[in-house]
DNA sequence: TTGTATGCGTTATCAC
DNA sequence: GTGATAACGCATACAA
């Protein structure tokens, strides 16, 4: 409730030399320091952030935007640019678009208010309209985990998502299966899409080019990849093997199939995309891709930081992480 | 990049007509209001609420300041909040705290700084000193989900620990144990010293007075009931039954006992507190006690948001949930 | 229905 | 090393 002008008064200083000692800027000399740090504690004063970002157009604080920050992948995502933002002395605002772009607008229109410094951003669509918002208000924005369309001028911080599947596919098809379905997530999403077109490939390297009945496009959800796999199951032939695109689905999947009486992965096998957190599993069992998600979020906040500091290179980049794979036992044994 | 002014200047009126236009308050013209709106278009123009808040002293910002955001039961508390908050026109601001009182100071000044218009404070310690100095700067605070020392005056909401930890002991003993270790949270977390007197009344009550022994007290983290597992299982004679304080511990738990080769329930039987997301779980399998955690969180904002508007009666409440004993597999069968 | 004057609490700028 | 003045962008109080 004290503001800065009670704090000079009892400090018998200028309101400005106050604001010196707090912020450790231009000089003071010993004695007025004590004197006013003395006032400080005895009022219980407590500056007020509004008035200095209004004065002086930083905010000190980034804006994370996601999707679902209950799926274990995103929690990562979360700590990685909280952990790194902090270091930085900055703060961090979570918000969670639920993969609706009306709410990511929402958000973005809040955040523009508040006058966020920068923003990360998981776009709920691959499309260029959210991004061309912000940087028309001037806030410097990464793009987090998905591509952009071609020629949209931003930065980008993901992983690798074609690769990783090819290579879970080919995993699958070196143990025999043939009849692979494959359960992603929303249509027009880069990282559902691109899981597909990497077990395209594979699935096309080995011969195996009519694979169109097999695409499963839902939500990123274990709602989801339930009802999809229940769908998958009514088709014949049934696939020997399902690949789940991320972790929510394949624990979707996996419930439909023990519900359908199955076993994984001595009836059907499984893989799937992004494992579970070790701190809320108790048996590893999902032959996985693996995303460096920390990496991921560090990375891209400290691009944004560089940027803020105009420290970054004037060109737009694209930085692109690897995935690494971890075989366990939903992938099973090789059949004949 | 477009200030109020530019608006007004572009649509022929004062600022303060601009200002009454987006705020739907006062009065304005259709017509006025028209040729504001096609200005703010425009000019793309994006209110400043730094601006607006020191002039209006409302943010219309809640913080949420809680534990550990990754542990299931606070995500959904989370999400309480974030639903009951956004309904009422409200932001969410979370922080993490890790359960240091530390990390819980160092927030909770920044978010005074903010000027959020209330905080709802999970405490990293059952003590006063955070609330007392939330509302030295006059700011509303609500806790959630822990207890706090006799007389002090604060709204808390939380749910019941004492007797939902007696009946999930109660059901153990009913079923043939009576070397039934409890496994719990830090000593001065209320959440954690409540489930071991619920504990303690239900062992009491069969006559098992003589557990000093068998209390282990530590962190509400999976690696902390991994180590205290370890811990008690070196102890003679065994405990034939386990109890876990929370869902984390319980994992940690599980892993501990089957590292050990022991197998849920056959060997030892397992009971815990709160149960772990559907969305993340392929096989219910604990026997848990469920607390109301979305309720609880709304219940809790719904006050806070009451205070705020000054329409919640002057004395200060307690309230508390109750929970619900889910059974499932690993509490196992009567032994004889 | 609209406008003028003023102040919210802080810091940038320039002066001493 | 310290201070006076003005300004950040908006909304309150009052006037017209």
């Amino acid at each position: 409730m004290a503001t800065i002008h009670d704090v000079a008064k009892r400090a018998g200083v200028a309101p400005i030399t106050v604001s010196r000692v707090i912020n450790h800027s231009g000089y003071s000399s010993q004695d007025t320091r004590e004197r006013v740090e003395a006032a400080i504690a005895e009022l219980e004063y407590v500056p007020n952030r509004l008035a200095r970002s209004l004065r002086s157009k930083r905010t000190n604080t980034l804006a994370l935007v996601l999707t679902d920050i209950t799926n274990p992948f995103f929690t990562t995502v979360a700590r990685g640019v909280e952990d790194t933002a902090s270091d930085a002395g900055f703060t961090v605002v979570f918000c969670n678009t639920d993969e609706s772009e009306t709410e990511e607008q929402k958000y973005l229109q809040v955040l523009l208010q508040q006058q966020v410094d920068g923003i990360l951003l998981v776009p709920a669509r691959s499309t260029p309209e959210s991004v061309e918002m912000i940087k028309k208000q001037g806030t410097p924005v990464v793009v987090l985990d998905r591509k952009m369309p071609p020629n949209t001028e931003v930065d980008i911080v993901r992983c690798e998502n074609v690769e990783g599947a090819y290579q879970l596919v080919k995993l699958l098809i070196g143990l025999g299966h043939q009849q692979i379905a494959v359960l992603s997530g929303p249509k027009m999403v880069s990282t559902a899409e691109d899981r597909v077109v990497g077990y395209r490939q594979a699935m096309t390297e080995a011969g195996l080019s009519d694979v169109t009945d097999l695409i499963y496009y839902g939500a990123f959800t274990q709602a989801s990849g339930y009802g999809l796999t229940r769908k998958a199951l009514t088709v014949q032939p049934q696939p020997t093997a399902i690949f789940a695109a991320n972790n929510l689905i394949g624990i979707g999947a996996l419930k439909a199939l023990q519900d359908a009486g199955l076993r994984v992965p001595k009836d059907i096998a499984m893989v799937s995309y992004d494992d579970l957190p070790a701190n809320l599993v108790t048996f590893p069992f999902f032959t996985v891709a693996v995303q460096p998600a920390y990496e991921m979020a560090k990375k891209a906040t400290q691009l944004l930081l560089a940027r803020l500091a105009g420290e970054a290179p004037a060109q737009c980049q694209e930085v692109v992480l690897p995935t690494e794979i971890i075989v366990r036992q939903s992938s099973g044994q090789a059949r004949n």
